[in-house]
DNA sequence: TTAATTATACTCAATTTGAGCATAATAGAG
DNA sequence: CTCTATTATGCTCAAATTGAGTATAATTAA
């Protein structure tokens, strides 16, 4: 192997730091640092001298930069081609590689409103609370069949992403999706990084710097993943809550409605939660209001809440 | 940000490649490269700009030096913070910061035995296939209650990951387990990196070099979760085999035997295999030899089969 | 007082799981 | 050739879980 080849790189650590506001996921944001118009992931860079480990590097910036208190962190995925773009966009030296570690970082509050940009504006396909969005079938299905025509691989990634033409809606498949989508040249940053020659006129919802959609892409998959056999929507909560604020917390993630039965005896059989004794006051019947059980430490590996989706959620 | 730092560093890629010799796991070792008796993972340093990913740049080097034909491949995590012990051993100079993303690769072959390790060697603790593991309560439980003391976390986190005294063992804890025993100071590693001062007399399973045995503590963990809800099971199958074998590979990897009817259940279900028309013939009854429907591509994310594993196993 | 709203309790059929027994088809021993 | 050991496959059945619904309780706002 030769060793003329350069193999020093520079890391960033990009974070995808997601909170719940009313009824919306959201993600905090920065405004702009290249020539684009477009929000970027908050992200920095790695000093191993500095730092023992990568988390402690990111948790540092993250306080530092933005003094919220992220609970729960984890790393998402190493992008060693982050760079397509920025040749041409920086003006960094040829050699100077970077690495991007991807992390998911959750947070209770989200201060600072214009920060904080909503999941579902960035990914309008996936927000399935209200049926099925509009922009499937009117734009990105037909696009997609008219690119895969009859590439039999193409067709078998179509149906497994997207479910169709008779398959399920699989709510944890929004990476394969939005890569997919890449692919075909349907979102901004195909154009942008130069794999599409026409910028295309429909906006598959707001594009971001770099590879950053990709991140968040990531993070929505694997948070998403997450919730069905960890406990991890505690991390979005208060410390005291309703039962339906944990059901609308955890419906927002997923981008879809829940039985509302069944979700409580969920969390009944898993006792995640326990009583505070107080009762919340809203408009209707006041509702009790519970805590998490586990609210120390180690909560990540504990059973898990099963979530009880519906039956075929594709129509 | 002071600019001052050293923000540079190499990027090593390790894998963890997989493969299933009998009923046991193997991994591909390489002998030794650092003053220890100890077998390390192999790895190899990426190249920015030679490969556009890491994944490309991992198969690279993976061909070039094994010449095996690995199909499946799958970031497992980016370790920041490797260099513990590089600092003593290695004598690179001081600033030389080392990151090792670390992959989990699937093999149908295993040729060249003797570089191959089992699993189970380096985690004996981890196989329940004939029971519960006779090192558990004979030596690392006793010795993890006397590390717990009355340390409240310290009992809550044995609980988890070692299912102790009342809860279940469960099979996707392995890298929750092996850092748990590094912290108390049952593996060599630890005390290879200074963290322990004596060096323990009990053999708790085979060391490797660096992080390697924390590296393919996460492939099981990943390849045993992994297992449950998508068809992994087939990148370690020959083109055909029996409905046994399939099943003889995932009690290999899950360290649990399985209910052979209910594992028959869930593969005709979920339509995973068709037969092929042919049959073995081996000591009894000969069976019918099947292959994997979708061996194409894209099979990663497919339905998957539940693993039947019976009630509770913590005996 | 009534309507709207939200919370909670309870029911029930359909499906899935865990675990068992029964039977079929072969090789090898006697 | 027959019996036995061995492996494969078919079938059953109770228990648990899931999906989906109805009924009722406790509030606020009009």
């Amino acid at each position: 192997m030769d060793k003329n080849h350069t193999a020093s790189v520079l890391i960033d650590l990009s974070a995808a730091i997601v909170s719940v506001r009313g009824d919306q996921p959201v993600c905090l944001t920065v405004p702009d640092v290249s020539g684009y118009q477009t929000p970027g992931l908050p992200f920095g860079p790695f000093y191993p001298d500095r730092h023992r480990t990568m988390e402690i590097g990111l948790r540092q910036w993250v306080i530092e930069q933005t003094a919220l208190d992220i609970g729960y962190v984890e790393q998402l995925y190493t992008f060693g081609d982050r760079g397509r773009r920025s040749e041409g966009a920086d003006n960094k030296k040829e050699n100077e590689h970077i690495v991007s570690v991807g992390y998911l970082a959750l947070s209770k509050q989200c201060p600072q409103p214009n920060q904080w940009s909503e999941w579902y504006k960035h990914f309008p396909w996936e927000d399935w609370r209200e049926g099925r969005p509009n922009i499937l079938n009117q734009q990105i299905i037909p696009y997609l069949e008219a690119w895969a025509g009859s590439d039999e691989l193409r067709r078998l990634r179509l149906q497994q992403a997207f479910g169709v033409p008779d398959k399920a809606w699989n709510d944890e498949f929004v990476l394969d999706r939005y890569e997919l989508m890449y692919e075909a040249g349907l979102v901004w940053e195909a154009y942008a990084d130069g794999r599409q020659k026409e910028k295309i006129s429909a906006q598959n919802g707001i594009a971001m710097q770099l590879d950053h959609r990709r991140i968040l892409a990531t993070a929505m998959s694997r948070l998403r993943a997450k919730l069905k056999y960890r406990p991890v929507v505690f991390e979005l909560m208060p410390s005291a809550f309703t039962l339906t604020h944990v059901q609308k917390t955890t419906e927002a993630i997923l981008g879809a409605v829940l039985h509302k039965q069944n979700f409580r005896r969920q969390l009944a059989k898993n006792e995640l939660v326990e009583p505070t004794g107080k009762m919340s006051k809203a408009r209707g019947r006041p509702a009790e209001l519970f805590k998490f059980k586990h609210d120390e430490s180690q909560s990540t590996n504990l059973p898990g809440l099963r979530i009880p989706l519906g039956k075929s959620r594709n129509f």
